[in-house]
DNA sequence: GACATATTTCTATAATTCTGGAAATATCGA
DNA sequence: TCGATATTTCCAGAATTATAGAAATATGTC
């Protein structure tokens, strides 16, 4: 993952709603949930729903399924763990990490 | 962690200069970089980098050490682990998670 | 104390992002 | 084709965030 992707991410998901609607989605599953549903679990007006999905599909965080006139929304997970491992490369100058206050995962 | 947090942790995050100054200290490991060093390496103004810094604090993903004059910073890596346990926390349904597009973490 | 260096706070402007009504588009069933 | 439902696009005002100069604070050295 490049530096603008993993910006993106992090710019759509530090949003109170779209952080939300992707929690919802990563819960849901491989199923995802349509929009109306997302919407009805938010409480938010659909026009507002439609430009943080956008955003959220923008950055690769969600994907489209459309079903008749159901438009599913389900999270991609491959996504989040890129952004996480963008995150986390070369840490500690590729050292052993310490246990408590640093990198757990090099 | 709770939502709050986890919000402000993806909000600092979410900005060019704040996710530069995060990954270099990701990378700097447990010594950290002097704030001098990392404004020197960001090129951006003193004033500047400090308003970042100060996010990146609030947020808990970055911790100060003074020696003397100069001011160390590190990242804060468990932070970081607990905001990626937040986003993936309860996927799938409990399920058995599918490969390809969906998690790979439970 | 006086001076230099490191970093911060204060403050105001500029830039970006969020929000949601109204109108448009897409699909379905009769 | 018509009417109903689902979702989107368009748009503009409101709210939030970023930027950086100037002044302030903290520490070290002479």
């Amino acid at each position: 993952m490049d530096n603008g992707s993993a910006l993106n991410a992090l710019k759509a998901l530090a949003q109170e709603s779209r952080l939300a609607a992707f929690r919802l989605l990563v819960q849901a599953g491989e199923s995802g949930m349509a929009v109306g549903d997302l919407r009805e679990a938010l409480d938010i007006p659909a026009a507002t729903l439609t430009a943080h999905l956008n955003i959220l599909r923008a950055a690769g965080l969600v994907l489209d399924q459309r079903q008749g006139r159901v438009i599913r929304v389900r999270a991609d997970y491959s996504r989040m763990n890129a952004l996480q491992g963008f995150l986390t490369e070369n840490c500690c100058q590729g050292a052993v990490c310490e246990t408590s206050t640093l990198c757990n995962e090099c």
